[in-house]
RNA sequence: CGGGGUGUAGCGCAGCUGGUAGCGCGCUUCGUUCGGGACGAAGAGGUCGUGAGUUCGAGUCUCGCCACCCCGACCA
């Protein structure tokens, strides 16, 4: 019933918060969770808040088989070498075997770049802007709920464009989306970059990434937006006619985020009561408690009800507690492990003085306010604040546990609580060597302006392993 | 795939040198309560993961198998 604190074990207080706050359980299927309404409702946000987002800029959904034909896993090398040992594989349908084998999509390139194959022929059939909503299975060799679970729900969107420069204009774009997103909405700070070749995709030119500080200095890469580049177009013979009558292969993308995100969102804001929410991702904002004493039980209830009515009118999402099988104190501890941003106190007391209190998720603190027609103003305000506090907080704690470091020793001694910035030589067998040695990774190639500013990262130095000249630092840490 | 651990009531666990299963929470009913996880009374609920073996007798001992969890390596 207790939360482990975050103090003792930070693994184990994740888990705890995941299935105390009836966010997710496990499953009879290894590796696989059963997603529990408090944790599709924060999904069920996420998505409504993205899908709009990937609509304003052009995209439209579609959906793709679940089932990926073997041989056109096969038919992008770097694709299939990266993907193929964590794959499910069909064998068997209809009680005989298969004369192919069909993959269980780990992501859905090749099925998708087989179908436009069919629909793109000139460049008047570009740029094609698709999104799907789906879930993808990888057979990972350990699991976590939300961070890695062998099955899980995604956004996928694939593109495709007729110049280089306008792919690449895309894969910015939706990198560009994914912040808006994960500070807007999550009250997350993130690290846009670009990934070393040996951290990008399997089949992309180039990822770029938004890289996340969680609670225990680790990092989680919570979204992706990969250049493909004719890659996958050839693989697929996918041309189209240019304006000038030339035949060429079409520019790709594919860019994704999935139910991970709950996972970084629990890990970057909660605390050792519970789950903390940002009101922008919170179906349930405000919880109403009324407290009820002697016999009162009339007046406190209808003076609830009322309130319940006229926080609804006006946009928040509020929701009243009448059950009468728990005590306030139940309850309080209750809303505060689901992460309710707001509770709502209302007693007799409370009526006589034409007050109510209210008890913020992300501070603790409380309120005395006065019961008026302001109410649901001075809600929607405090909503608006504890967003903005959530963002404001985790900033703050990333910029406290990023550090430059000069030294190899430094550095050792800086990823294991943060993250640390650092020369590097830019070669493959650095990277490996220190990922070896330390555990840490090149988490990105910072291309956010103001991060590069703010730590000085294109300034010339020496590689901090092999002490080579570098032109830019990075971001190394140990990650999710 | 290595290391560690756990399988006993819905959940968390106890069960000693073998003698036929118990505690807390939760659940049901009734009553009293209600401003930080209330209290009383009465109930319901278990092929002890699984298969062998030892024994008069196995939750307990022996061997095998299975499953899951945690920590690593690999990955969103």
């Amino acid at each position: 019933m207790k939360l482990t604190p975050r103090s003792s074990d930070y693994s184990q207080w994740y888990l705890d918060i995941v299935l105390q706050a009836k966010l997710a359980d496990y499953s009879d299927v290894r590796g696989c969770m059963v997603i529990r309404p408090n944790g599709y409702a924060i999904w069920e946000k996420m998505q409504a808040a993205l899908d709009a987002m990937f609509k304003e800029t052009g995209h439209v959904n579609a959906y793709f088989p679940l089932f990926i034909p073997e041989s056109f896993m096969q038919k992008e090398a770097d694709h299939i070498e990266g993907f193929a040992p964590e794959c499910a594989v069909v064998t068997h349908g209809g009680g005989e075997e298969l004369a192919e084998k069909l993959y269980v999509r780990p992501t859905s390139e090749t099925i998708i770049w087989s179908t436009y194959k069919k629909w793109i022929q000139s460049y008047r059939d570009l740029p094609l802007l698709i999104n799907q909503w789906a879930n993808a299975v990888r057979w990972e060799l350990r699991t976590r709920l939300f961070l890695r679970t062998a099955e899980f729900l995604w956004q996928e969107g694939h593109t495709a464009h007729a110049t280089e420069a306008e792919a690449k204009e895309e894969v910015l774009r939706m990198i560009e989306v994914y912040r808006r997103f994960a500070e807007d909405y999550m009250a997350l700070p993130v690290i846009v970059g670009r990934k070393t070749e040996s951290e990008k995709f399997a089949g992309a030119k180039e990822t770029y990434c938004i890289e996340a500080m969680m609670q225990d200095g680790k990092a989680l890469q919570s979204g992706t937006s990969h250049h493909l580049g004719q890659n996958f177009a050839k693989a697929f013979d996918c041309k189209f006619q240019s304006k000038d009558g030339q035949l060429e292969y079409v520019w790709a993308t594919s860019w994704g985020v999935s139910t991970r995100l709950i996972g970084a969102l629990i890990m970057a804001h909660s605390d050792d009561k519970g789950l903390v929410l940002p009101p922008k991702l919170a179906t349930r904002q405000l919880v109403i408690v009324p407290i009820i004493k002697g016999d009162s039980k009339t007046l406190v209830l209808e003076k609830a009800s009322e309130l319940h009515k006229q926080l609804k009118a006006n946009g928040v999402g509020v929701f009243l507690d009448d059950n009468d099988q728990q005590t306030p104190g139940w309850k309080f501890a209750e809303y505060e492990l689901q992460g309710v941003p707001l509770r709502l106190e209302i007693g007799a007391k409370d009526i006589e003085k034409h007050q109510c209190v209210v008890a913020r998720r992300d501070t603790g603190e409380k309120l005395s306010l006065p019961l008026d027609a302001a109410l649901p103003e001075t809600i929607k305000r405090l909503l608006n604040e504890i967003q903005n506090n959530l963002f404001a907080r985790a900033l703050a704690y990333r910029n406290e546990k990023t550090k430059e470091v000069k030294t190899y020793d430094e550095f050792k001694a800086q990823v294991e609580t943060g993250f640390a910035i650092a020369h590097w030589d830019g070669t493959a067998e650095t990277e490996a060597k220190i990922k070896e040695e330390t555990k840490a990774t090149i988490r990105c190639i910072p291309t956010d302006e103001s991060f590069i500013q703010q730590y000085d990262l294109r300034a010339e130095g020496k590689c901090i392993y092999s002490g080579k000249p570098s032109k830019m630092k990075v971001v190394f840490a140990k990650a999710y």
